[in-house]
DNA sequence: CTTGATCCTGTAGTTACTACAGGAGTTATA
DNA sequence: TATAACTCCTGTAGTAACTACAGGATCAAG
């Protein structure tokens, strides 16, 4: 069993950020040693590192609360983790899109714009073009 | 000079919105009936759809401030104008990078995953894999 | 015995809004 | 003219997912 500093060290998840996890209920609350500190076992380590991969693919944290309880219940939903990971995989796709289109209008705005001017054409056409 | 709801339907600014940026000092105070409602004027609702637009093309508040202030001054300073446009460009570039790695791995663990599965294969990797 | 690291609880700040609550004034209809 | 429906006002709190303190207790090392 490890203090809340050594689980955030192999974990990746700071510490902070763990006792926020407690507080919101999407990890248990851990075992406390006489002195009050919070003693963490493998497990626990496990699942916090669960999160941290869920995270950092980009699911929601409530999305992620859902995927670790499906990874601990008895039977593994399969279903469930596809379709969870289906819609996420669909609104990662049409974020790159709208990215891209953003990336397209600004290239344009930014096209004429040289220092010198005395308007800039990208401000201008922010005050009146109608469809950027 | 109109009132607050008919400025949020021609600029597309939601009304709670032009207060918040009223006392965020985003916009200067507008003018006040005498029954203090607030009074915008065409100028009023040309600040609002530029700090719309600005918004829709993903630069932050803060970005949307300063460009409104340089669109603003008496000489435009196109230089500035274009460095912030710019460094918008490079995040967006690297969000759309960001993405793409995501969606790769997203799809690489939904890959085997089919219902009738036992244990499911993504949360196995979710559990155990190291590089996501 | 002191210094510095780590831990505790609880609260507030972040971004950019959005959603009330509770009240007042305005406009349209019966 | 009464009343209903609408718009507006201020002020506060909620959203997501943390992050950053404040103020205090405890622990390990020298």
């Amino acid at each position: 069993m490890i203090a809340i500093g050594e689980a955030s060290r192999q974990s990746g998840v700071g510490i902070e950020t763990i006792r926020y996890y407690e507080r919101e209920g999407i990890v248990p609350r851990p075992a406390r040693a006489l002195n009050n500190r919070r003693l963490y076992s493998a497990n626990d380590v496990g699942r916090l590192r669960f999160l941290k991969k869920c995270r950092d693919l980009g699911f929601s944290l409530s999305d992620a609360k859902v995927l670790l309880e499906l990874s601990e219940g008895s039977a593994e939903d399969c279903r469930s983790v596809k379709e969870l990971a289906e819609a996420h995989i669909a609104s990662v796709r049409s974020k790159i899109d709208e990215l891209r289109h953003l990336e397209h209008a600004l290239s344009e705005l930014t096209a004429n714009c040289d220092s010198g001017n005395v308007h800039c054409p990208m401000l201008q056409r922010l005050r009146t073009v109608d469809d950027i």
